[in-house]
DNA sequence: TACACTATGTTTAGTCG
DNA sequence: CCGACTAAACATAGTGT
């Protein structure tokens, strides 16, 4: 039985810490007791185990001891609460200043829209008209602008169109130039597969633009 | 020196009580800080004197002390933090809304005025050309009937004006219509006093018309 | 008032059943 | 795991300075 003084840091045997806790923390509460009897004190001592087991101690009612320790440290949150309070106020002044921007566009835009004019004066709608005849300029143009760009695109078509067209007549007219035993067997070439001998043909051209024009980077 | 074992009950000697005050106080700090540092726990210990003086002493940081001792006993602060951020988030919620509105107005706003069209199509620029088109009758016809109104005012003065005008003109005529022996006394009394003294007169509806044409109902 | 001292009571680490 | 035990360590009431 040698029994030393010990140090005071973290005992490291699990038992023993648990042991030592438990006989520890019943002396801590029984002395915070005796003090708050002798001295007329409130006293509370608040343990939290490791695992997170909450023990506590408090002379007079606990609830009391907790406000008044807030009074202690609602410096502290009292700042915090201010800060959240001006913050609230900030959003607030932003939401003053977005709806004072929402009546103002809103006007603007009725104007705009030939309402509410009563109390304009005569120089007012001057200057009304002037910018509604200005957009109606910049909306027509840019309309035009569409336009002419449809316009431009179905001219192409069109083009493009004409271009086959042509293609078609011109292959039927020198079809129809052809003589008669030609004509019966490009028929019958037609009919069956695209495969054709014509090695005996000396209008090698037509053979060769026939084929040109299905190509994609065939143009006029 | 006869020391004994004491008994926990209130010392009643002022002076005793706070020197034992003392003495125990620190003891107890020092106990619960032995205890923290063996068993690896966290605790706090709270004296109020009897004076209202505060002393506490905290195995780690007091603010989480405090703040593992409210998840044990506070909801009611809980649910006031909560309400608070929602409070906050509906702000944020509304604003958002609000720009939205801005933005929407704006472009609209912007597209009556022409700008940003870009992204519009045909159907709809012909949407916003009769919305300009509308408007601009709108406005036009509000700027004609002010106008309308100044011109019923300019007539209802120029009318007054020719009135007068008319008045002394009539006036002048009969002065000139007049013989010249009375043209020369009218002359006279002109230049003194308008004190008239013509009884012998037979033309007498000129002098009446005279006074008549100074009163207000007077009207041609 | 405050500190130092010390006899004595109290607490508790280690041990045992 | 718990409680009991015990001696060493510790805390402190009363006292003196």
């Amino acid at each position: 039985m040698v029994k030393g003084k010990i140090e005071i840091k973290r005992i490291e045997n699990l038992t023993s810490r648990q042991v030592t806790f438990s006989k520890r923390r019943k002396g801590l509460f029984k002395k915070a007791h005796e003090l708050s009897v002798l001295c007329d004190a409130q006293v509370a001592a608040i343990v939290f185990s490791q695992k997170g087991r909450l023990y506590d101690f408090a002379s007079s009612d606990m609830q009391k001891m907790m406000e008044r320790c807030e009074i202690h440290r609602n410096e502290y949150f009292g700042e915090e609460n201010l800060r959240k309070q001006q913050y609230v106020q900030e959003l607030k002044n932003e939401m003053v200043i977005m709806a004072d921007k929402i009546e103002l566009l809103r006007l603007h835009s009725r104007r705009l829209m030939g309402q509410d004019l009563d109390s304009c004066s005569v120089e007012e709608l001057n200057e009304i008209i002037s910018k509604i005849e200005k957009s109606l300029t910049n909306v027509r143009s840019r309309k035009a602008k569409l336009n002419e760009d449809k316009i431009e695109k179905l001219k192409e078509e069109i083009a493009k169109e004409k271009e086959v067209f042509n293609e078609g007549s011109r292959l039927r007219q020198m079809f129809e130039a052809q003589p008669l035993w030609m004509q019966s067997r490009s028929l019958k070439s037609e009919k069956s597969a695209p495969s054709c001998d014509c090695g005996n043909m000396n209008i090698s051209d037509v053979e060769t633009e026939l084929f040109i024009g299905l190509r994609p980077e065939s143009q006029m």
